[in-house]
DNA sequence: CAGATCATTGGTAAATTATCCCAATTCTGG
DNA sequence: CCAGAATTGGGATAATTTACCAATGATCTG
C-alpha cells in the first residue's frame, strides 16, 4: 500500500472539510488539473481512506437538545458478553458514538435525544433492559464547544 | 420555519448515509420525482438543517491510533476561563469533540493521536501549558464499538 | 552520465448529473 | 363544492464528472 504523500494529505484535508467542491476548485486548491486530482480521489477511495460521502446535518433543527454520555460497566467482560452488548447498541440510532474503554468503566457511549423525557424512554426502554449490566452512569453536556468530523492529516 | 415532514425526514436520513447518491436515485427512494426531490433538498439547505457535505476518512488508513478521552477540571469556571479554553481546544486538530459538562468535571474532551508518544506530545506541548486548569485525566479507548454521525430523525 | 522504462500529469471530448422554468396536479380553507 | 395556494412533474439547458490519449517528468540501470 503506497504512502500518502502532500498532495494526497491536501485532498483529504478539503473533502473532509467540503465533498461539494467541483474538481476544478479541488485541483486550483491542491495545484494540479483535474485529471490527476480526480485520479487521486478515486485512488483513495478504492483504498479505503475516503470512506464515503455524506451530509451533516444540525442537531438543534432536529430538536436533539440533548446529549449524554454514559459510563457502562458489565457484570462479566468475557467475549461473548461483549459482543451482545456491542450487538444491542450498534442498533439503537440514539447511540452515535460507544467505546470500549480502559480502566474501571467497560464502555463510554454518546447518546442524544429530543429532552430528557425521551432520553429517560431510551433508558427504560433499552438499555436497561439488556442483560448483564452492572452499572449505569448518565454525565449530561450543557453545551457542544466543539465538534468535528475531521481526522488530522 | 415549517416543520419537517416525512419526506424531508427520509431526505435527511438517506443524505446522512450518503450523498453522493444522484438526485434521481434519491427522488426514487422517498418517492418523489426528481423536481420537488431536488427542490426539498435546497431548502433543507438554505434553512440550515443540512449544514455541509463532507468525505469521511478512514482511522485507521490515517495511522491515528490512538483515541482517548479527557477529563478536565478549570481552577475557576468564570465565562472568560470557559471563553479562554473554549479558544484554545478549538484549535488544535488532535481535539475532535469537546463538551462542557454538568457533575463535577468541567470538559470532556475526544482526542485523536497518531501513537502514545504522539499524544504524549500534545498533552505536554499543548493542553498542559494552558493556564487554569486544575486537574487532567485521560481515558484510553480500547476499541470503537460504534461511531455515527447520522442524527436520528 | 546517458538512455530507457515507468509513473504521473494535462487537455479534450463524451456522458452523466444538476438546475431551472412552466404547466399540471393536489391540498386547504371557506 | 369552489377558489387560492402550495407542491409536483417533465423537459431543456448548463454544469460537472469521467475516460481516453499524448506529453512530461522521475527513476533505475548499465
Amino acid at each position: 500500500m503506497p504512502e500518502l504523500d502532500a498532495i494526497d494529505r491536501k485532498i483529504l484535508a478539503l473533502l473532509q472539510t467540503d465533498s461539494r467542491m467541483t474538481m476544478q476548485e479541488l485541483a486550483d486548491k491542491v495545484g494540479l488539473s483535474v485529471s490527476p486530482c480526480h485520479r487521486r480521489v478515486k485512488l483513495l477511495e478504492e483504498r479505503g481512506v475516503i470512506t464515503r460521502y455524506i451530509a451533516t446535518v444540525d442537531q438543534k433543527a432536529l430538536g436533539l437538545h440533548v446529549s449524554v454520555f454514559i459510563s457502562i460497566k458489565l457484570a462479566r467482560q468475557k467475549e461473548e458478553d461483549l459482543n451482545r452488548f456491542a450487538k444491542a447498541i450498534s442498533k439503537w440510532d440514539e447511540v452515535l458514538e460507544c467505546y470500549l474503554m480502559t480502566g474501571n468503566r467497560d464502555y463510554l457511549l454518546r447518546v442524544v435525544a429530543a429532552d430528557l423525557a425521551s432520553y429517560e424512554t431510551f433508558l427504560k426502554t433499552k438499555l436497561t433492559r439488556l442483560d448483564g449490566i452492572a452499572s449505569i452512569e448518565s454525565s449530561f453536556a450543557l453545551s457542544q464547544v466543539k465538534y468535528s468530523i475531521a481526522l488530522p492529516v
